[in-house]
DNA sequence: GCCTACATGTCGACA
DNA sequence: TGTCGACGTGTAGGC
């Protein structure tokens, strides 16, 4: 990876450095005092301040001040980028996305420091364990974590239009069963979703005994409520237990090595 | 500000800079080569790779790949961050986050860059136009935009537990009407809240006539089907419009220096 | 390209 | 603190 280090350099220096980068897609961290102003889908103004901005080589641009994890201002590609000094002898960064339609400018009056990355070289694959998808496929395949007796027929079943219900079963009387899974405390909205589901199903199939449950970690009080209302049930799920037999049938199938990475420190979210 | 820029400084040397940085809560920059482990709500891996670390004085964490909008790994607040030397060699990074319980390690093996800096100012306004409230405000005060003769009643109306209702209106025939505003195309998720809405006015207020009217840009097929099956309107809403009602009387009444900003470039989404 | 659902979503507001 | 809803949500995946 080769480096480009710039401090304190004057507007029209980094004006030129940054056009540089921005046509040879460079990877750009310019510390610098600006205000922004964005308009598209909203329309923001952000007044002087001292912040990072970032610029990487598919155009993604991050304003980050000095607090919190969101970036107050961004754009998460752009087509256009360029900068130019105004009349005032202000450095104008101007970002242009095309779908949806939206400008980002940067009005910079002084550039602490300007850093340009030419070659970072990042082809690491990135594993996400326990995400909604391995939880559904461990209860999928071990369906007594829900309740015994339930056979699974189908996993990600298509609901007519209303979605994809996550499991599709028959328990242990034949009446058919509608799972919808969360990895987090599940809301009003998991409750709609799950009875958007049952619906569907009753709208096709009329007469035919169904059930809805909703699989999650807990359930908010009020979602409990409704989903009580709508004649759904809840099934708490261990995630604990998801997470050890996930990690032993990974362990058993696929890519061994990776995991030893985890589980060495800390004990999982509380 | 104050700025201190290390190049290519040696593991030893970064783990010193790190902790003083960390300890002194500064804003810190990293360029590096490193792998990164996440776990706490879900658990991640990511190989080796040339990455950016930002490390933000409240403990915030962000670990940035060369392309796309959204950091790869993050923390968005740590309460205990630490460097040190790994037996191995290896300069690690460990953020602790403690609720929810969440541990990210940088494993670090090369450093490119690190930069420092002390007092970054930026205690700008920041400013939001066009967000929902204000497009709720705007129809508020020009209900005519919704339907002639409509008359508000209340806005932000609470709802019994089912949330608030943007508009509480009664129309020209004395009928109530429940509107919901969405900034954006409105998809099956906004006729459900609607629909949630209208359900609880109508089981506190049994055989009264209400109207539900879903007040959007645009709204998708499937959720405008959704909106007839419920017996519930939609009524588009003009941006464009709303954003000139919206801008004239924010110049009447508030900042018109800041407005000055808007507007002159661009000509607004899409 | 539309639509749906997930996300370590984050964040703010309010009961 | 819990719960809810907005967000310039971003992002992946299906059709």
């Amino acid at each position: 990876m080769k480096l480009q280090v710039y401090t304190e350099p004057p507007l029209s220096v980094a004006e030129q450095v940054l056009r540089e980068a921005f046509s040879k897609k460079r990877f750009v961290t310019m510390l610098c005092r600006c205000s922004v102003v964005y308009e598209g889908r909203s329309a923001t103004i952000l007044g002087e301040g001292d912040r990072l901005v970032i610029v990487k080589p598919d155009g993604a641009v991050l304003v980050h001040r000095p607090r919190g994890y969101s970036p107050v201002n961004w754009q998460p590609d752009s087509q256009v980028l360029e900068a130019r000094l105004d009349e005032q002898d202000v450095l104008v960064v101007r970002s242009v996305r095309a779908k949806p339609r939206e400008v980002l400018e940067a009005r910079i009056s002084r550039v602490y420091l300007i850093t340009i990355a030419e070659g970072m070289e990042d082809h690491a694959e990135f594993q996400e364990l326990m995400d909604e998808a391995e939880i559904r496929d461990v209860l999928a395949s071990h369906p007594d974590l829900i309740e015994p007796g339930l056979r699974v027929v189908r996993v990600e079943k298509r609901m007519g239009r209303s979605g994809y219900a996550d499991i599709y079963a028959v328990d242990s009387e034949g009446r058919h069963v509608i799972i919808e899974v969360k990895r987090v405390t599940a809301g009003r909205e998991a409750v709609e979703q799950l009875k958007r589901y049952v619906d569907t199903w009753r709208r096709e199939n009329p007469g035919a005994p169904v059930r809805g449950i909703l699989a999650a970690p807990s359930i908010t009080e009020p979602a409990a409520r409704l989903l009580r209302e709508y004649g759904l049930e809840f099934k708490r799920i261990d995630l604990k237990q998801v997470r050890s037999i996930a990690s032993r049938e990974r362990r058993a199938s696929k890519q061994p090595s990776l995991l030893s990475f985890v589980g060495r420190r800390g004990e999982g979210a509380q």
